[in-house]
DNA sequence: CCCATGTGAGACATGTCTGTCTCATGTGAT
DNA sequence: ATCACATGAGACAGACATGTCTCACATGGG
């Protein structure tokens, strides 16, 4: 009955994916250890929070890290990092809506450092000519994110199989709805 | 200071948009009314999520049928939507994260009958060999929810122009980030 | 003019979440 | 065995949102 930080924030975060509005007894219930303790290090829920957003973030830079977004093409760089993203997408969804309640208070420098690389990735697409131009490279960012948090909960609620997470967000991203023979 | 339901409700919809977990006397100042006044109409919290949900379901519906979905190609019916959708958008972006709050309970059955909707324009895109096949109509359905859901809050944020929002999701959507030149 | 209706302001009780405290228990190290 | 330490359980008070109530006021119709 020790305490794992670790365990409890991924404890926490599977919860509060489902259910943002749980209570801080229910967070320790999940996390299997007592209020108290729970209490004990994270004072306050606002705490918790930032620790699962600087976990999250770690994560992120990660799989940022791990899809080598510089190398080869810009689309395998996109099919990588989804890959990459893969495991840690409910917290990222959970994050993603938390996130609009942090209205003034101006959000983790880490958000931005992780913005400006999937930025740069996107941009550098553009540059190559591999990417369209029209779309901006801030909107895929967010387009990024709208589809992994789209995905996570579809996968959650049972709508789509997990196995294709990877593929749908990727292909959808990349190649878009309609068919590409033609060429 | 008579009381106007419909804006009252447009502007619950504006603030909790912004800041979901708003309290009952932020959301009657909003709408320009007292609290009393507010929890006479609206008799719990529950109460009036469940009268936005109904007037997000009106607005999505008669989008729908705005937008002539049978008519033309796919692509275009796509686009249409889109266009019309983005009035509600911030609403919609609300209900979307919302939604995940009412695990158990059952969705509103207007959900159902909209997803079934945007689902056959996607089949029917799909079955006309507009669209491409590997990725499933439920999931391109999901994809439009999450796209719009990250194109109003990146408007809101101020990420990208209010002006780009159709082009950017609709193309984005049906085209992907790719370039389409060889062909 | 009088009355009915709806509203705003404020007070009040209630329920819930939260943070803190105490105390007993269990575990590991010495 | 003993001691230090962390935890679990429970109690407690405080903060907060909520729902309800009363009362005064304004408006509109009879």
């Amino acid at each position: 009955m020790s305490f794992d930080r670790d365990q409890v924030l991924r404890a926490a975060a599977d919860l509060l994916t489902r259910k943002a509005t749980a209570t801080t007894e229910e967070v320790a219930r999940a996390a299997g250890i007592s209020r108290a303790t729970l209490n004990r290090h994270f004072p306050g829920r606002d705490v918790l929070v930032r620790a699962l957003e600087d976990l999250g973030i770690a994560e992120c830079e990660a799989a940022l890290d791990a899809a080598r977004l510089a190398e080869g093409t810009a689309a395998d760089a996109v099919r990588r990092l989804v890959r990459a993203l893969e495991p840690c997408t409910s917290l990222l969804a959970f994050l993603y809506s938390e996130n609009q309640l942090f209205e003034g208070e101006g959000q983790h420098a880490g958000w931005s450092r992780i913005d400006e690389r999937l930025t740069a990735l996107f941009r550098r697409g553009q540059a190559d000519g591999e990417f369209r131009i029209d779309l901006s490279a801030v909107w895929l960012t967010e387009a990024l994110y709208g589809l992994l948090a789209a995905g996570g909960w579809a996968v959650i609620e049972g709508r789509v199989a997990r196995n294709d997470f990877t593929h749908m967000i990727a292909e959808l991203l990349l190649g878009g709805t309609m068919r590409r023979d033609a060429s």
